[in-house]
DNA sequence: CGACAAGTTGATGAGCGTCAACACTCGTGG
DNA sequence: CCACGAGTGTTGACGCTCATCAACTTGTCG
């Protein structure tokens, strides 16, 4: 048996549920481009974005059959889909996939926690300029590497304040403030909602970090 | 080659260090009894704790040397322990150990995210209370199970105060008041300063997602 | 008993949430 | 072509929650 064999693509619009937490998972995925918002809701309004995942990034929770969050495509969305059923037997004949999920997971437990000292401990603006970092570092990656690194980052944030808000702990008034804090003090500039551009990263670094500069 | 043979056991003075960030690991562990703490410190005296092991949980960054945050024990502790350097190989060898440890990584990034979502979006006294309830339900679950279900439940904090608030991103002072508030309001009772009683159950859950009763 | 760490309580203010008004973009239809 | 409205983002005024600083109490161990 192949992967291809059962894998099927899928494309799914800006917006959308992916999947409902609790609800019985319709597939197990991997991202192939755009970005997934995972989030998780209290009784009320309030909502915190607890993942997201970029191309490459899985979808789903190995050994369940459903998952303790939602999944909602942030962007237009390329998925390769598995079917839920089909999985467990998969990883019994390709050990192979197990390894690389478990590193993935890995990875994602780190970088958890590097979001709980952020959301724990760092003031407004340090994370904003935390987010804005992390999507700097990430486009600087996957572009082409040949590069040495250019000191002027032009960056998609692919995400709306309000997601912005859901994912640093905050409302969206004081995103737009630290946004126009941040760019009044010459460490990013914003050419439209949705970019970010970085002139130096160094500054950048260091106000996710300290706060002022 | 038994698991046996190589493992050593090691027991850990509350407060001491068992390992630092980004240092080379000195092995790899599971917790036998006593309480972890992993700590993420910012370049200020900011920290916040961004995991707790129990006993049956590991020790270490499985496939890396070295580990993205400090440990630190915060109770007494016994720790059963395996040298890093033979570790790559048992893994090989049982590949059931490599499966087990993927479950619990899964399983703690669960709990991370969870976590997430109270550091983001629950006030103080949801902080708190959301922290003995977890306290409580795991303490419920490792008193023999045969009993129905206590109504009236004494837990041990395991914490001190300092550990508690950075848990919660909040600060010691903050802490005590809350504590001071649940207590008269009859959410909790303190008889000891690590020491937490739940008379009732449900009206904790209550106080750890709406805030007021 | 005295000294030091750990926890509590009070007074005050900063930071961020809340509510409200306003600006901008985009798509629709007269 | 402009008017209209809905959706999204920005800015201002104000108040509440929680951090900060400080004094005090309690517990612990020599």
């Amino acid at each position: 048996m192949r992967l291809n064999a059962i894998a099927r693509h899928k494309r799914i619009a800006r917006g959308q549920i992916i999947f409902r937490c609790d609800e019985e998972l319709p597939y197990f995925a991997n991202v192939v481009s755009g970005v997934v918002k995972l989030s998780k809701a209290l009784g009320d309004s309030r909502q915190q974005i607890v993942g997201l995942q970029f191309p490459s990034d899985f979808l789903g929770r190995p050994f369940r059959d459903r998952s303790p969050h939602d999944a909602e495509a942030a962007t237009e969305l390329d998925l390769c889909t598995y079917p839920s059923g089909q999985f467990e037997c998969l990883i019994k004949e390709f050990p192979g996939i197990e390894h690389r999920l478990f590193e993935r997971t890995l990875d994602e437990l780190d970088a958890a926690r590097e979001w709980m000292l952020m959301l724990g401990r760092k003031s407004a603006r340090e994370k904003l300029a935390s987010l804005v970092l992390m999507i700097a570092k990430r486009t600087q990656t996957m572009g082409c590497s040949t590069r040495p690194m250019p000191e002027h980052l032009v960056c998609d944030l692919s995400l709306s304040r309000t997601a912005i808000a859901d994912f640093l702990g905050l409302t969206i008034e004081t995103v737009s403030r630290q946004f126009s804090a941040l760019k009044s003090d010459g460490i990013i500039a914003l050419p439209s909602h949705r970019e970010v551009v970085v002139p130096n990263l160094a500054r950048l670094e260091q106000a996710a970090e300290v706060d002022m500069g």
